[in-house]
RNA sequence: CGGGGCGUAGCGCAGCCUGGUUAGCGCGCCUGCCUUGGGAGCAGGAAGUCGGCGGUUCAAAUCCGCCCGCCCCGACCA
């Protein structure tokens, strides 16, 4: 029996469980520098699967990657009012260089608007040079006051589009249409699903006109924003004077967008589908799908069952991404519980008596399940199985937040349900900020979106009783 | 920045209150034997600036002071 430290189970410490999670999975590590962190391959490994996937799909949507500098003239970032407000008190600062103080100090970029915006303006001139629709994978900075593994860190990967347009209908087509490219990414990949909507102006990018969120529940009933999309109107263009000379032969201002997800995702993926046992990886992101863990022993040839297990792992037809777990020194029993504490998808046994049958056991990672397959069928068969674990991780996720989604019609009610353990409040919002910031401070609830679907519904707000047209989503949020 | 906790071997901890030879324990690690269908067993072994600096003392992991770091909780944010 196992004398192991277990995980810290999730109904005890929600928080220290996701510590714990990632620690056990070896996805990342605590750095030398505080609020940094160290992704370790099997974290990177899930970055790595999210960008391909995801640079595809910008591919698909007609963008080019490209890379700017981490290092921004100060002045840059002062330039757009909102902007400035919003990020100068988390950026770091470069103040010296070879030896001799800096001319003028270069912020590390929070985000790179300034110093995109700067370039498009000599890229643009006439509408032909429109659209432009780059994207960049990149690190950021900000120095932010708490921090925790992937959901915040002051250093973080992400990707950022930055696009311009010619018209303000087209730019609000493309912040769209990349927060459908979001959702379908977090929902057929991530196995996350998620809601789409509008950030109000209190939550809105500081410096855009409208922030697109999705917003998704963790399963400890609270929100994550997992992605967002920005209608930038011409706030970046005014700010760095970028016009274009239109089909009229009239010089007018640029529109644009922003969006961006980051590592942040792999938080979300470790808070929505990992158990007690440690994590679960969604069979479309796992590096590894399966792997083939031989009983060895004296009942068989060693030498034959090994040579039997990697024919086994040929025969799954997965590449790369199945292993051969062939370790001498630890028992099956210790490799089982080590390959469901990293989350993958499929553990294939192969032991003397299912050579004798000419067979392995498969079993899921999500539930369990043994299920005897035989070799013959064995590839069509664990395609079926990792296909049936990725759906089935996007319907429980799915029916975990129409469990804990509620409509709330009074103030009375709304306290009530917003106290743990929580969950999406569909409630009515007058839209004023005033109500909105009161209703933060003393329930800690946010409006995390107004989604897109929302049917429109006459209502009042809760707290004010106001006239209210549709319901929002309020939540508490990491 | 406030509140709480923690710093002793790679990890997790005991020892500290009541100072006293070579600072322990579990896991992990190394070697060998033996085992292997849910975290095996035996034997041997390596591994420590006790977070740092200063003070008290014949003597400090232990008492006192200052400092540093990290984690968790709150206020800001993706």
């Amino acid at each position: 029996m196992s004398r192991e430290s277990k995980l810290t189970p999730r109904s005890e410490d929600y928080n220290q469980w996701y510590l714990d999670v990632i620690q056990a999975a070896e996805l990342a590590d605590y750095s030398p520098v505080k609020g940094c962190m160290v992704i370790r391959p099997n974290g990177y490994a899930l970055w790595e699967m999210i960008q391909r996937q995801l640079d595809e799909m910008f591919k698909d949507t007609g963008h080019v990657n490209a890379y700017f500098p981490l290092l921004i003239p100060e002045s840059f970032l002062q330039k757009e009012a909102e902007h400035v407000e919003g990020f100068a008190p988390e950026c770091a600062v470069v103040t010296h260089g070879g030896g001799h103080e800096l001319e003028e100090p270069l912020v590390i970029r929070p985000t790179s608007e300034t110093i995109i915006w700067s370039m498009y303006r000599k890229w643009i001139s006439s509408h032909r040079d429109l659209p432009i629709l780059i994207n960049q994978w990149a690190n950021v900075l900000r120095w932010e006051m708490r921090t925790r593994l992937f959901l915040r860190t002051t250093e973080f990967l992400w990707q950022e589009g930055h696009t311009a347009h010619a018209t303000e209908a087209e730019a609000e087509a493309e912040t769209l249409q990349m927060l459908e490219v979001y959702r379908r990414f977090a929902e057929d990949y991530l196995a996350i699903p998620v809601i789409p909507g509008l950030k109000t102006d209190r939550e809105k990018f500081a410096g855009a006109v409208r922030t697109y969120t999705i917003e998704a529940m963790m399963q400890d009933r609270r929100a994550l924003q997992a992605g967002t999309s920005h209608n930038l109107g011409q706030n970046f263009a005014r700010a760095f004077d970028v016009t274009f000379q239109a089909e009229d032969g009239e010089r007018r201002l640029v529109w644009a967008t922003s969006w961006g997800v980051s590592t942040r995702l792999i938080g979300a993926l470790i808070m929505c589908h990992s158990d007690d046992k440690g994590l679960v990886v969604p069979p479309r992101l796992a590096a590894t799908k399966a792997v083939v863990v031989p009983i060895l022993g004296k009942k068989a040839d060693p030498e034959r069952l090994l040579a039997e297990a990697r024919k086994v792992a040929a025969e799954t037809g997965l590449g790369r991404a199945v292993k051969v777990d062939d370790r001498e020194n630890v028992s099956p029993g210790w490799k089982y519980h080590d390959w469901e504490q990293r989350g993958v998808p499929v553990r294939i046994e192969l032991g003397p008596r299912d050579l004798e049958q000419d067979q392995v056991v498969l079993v899921r990672r999500d539930s369990g399940e043994k299920i005897p397959t035989p070799r013959a069928g064995l590839e069509r068969a664990l395609a079926d199985q990792l296909e049936g674990i990725q759906a089935g991780l996007f319907e429980r996720a799915r029916a975990l937040r129409e469990e804990h989604s509620y409509k709330v019609d009074d103030e009375e009610g709304f306290r009530a349900r917003i106290e743990a353990p929580d969950g999406f409040l569909l409630a009515h919002w007058c839209g004023d900020e005033a109500c909105e910031i009161r209703i933060q401070e003393e329930t800690k609830a946010t409006i995390r979106c107004i989604p897109l679907d929302a049917e429109p519904e006459q209502g009042s707000c809760p707290f004010c009783g106001k006239p209210s047209d549709r319901r929002v989503v309020f939540a508490k949020a990491y």
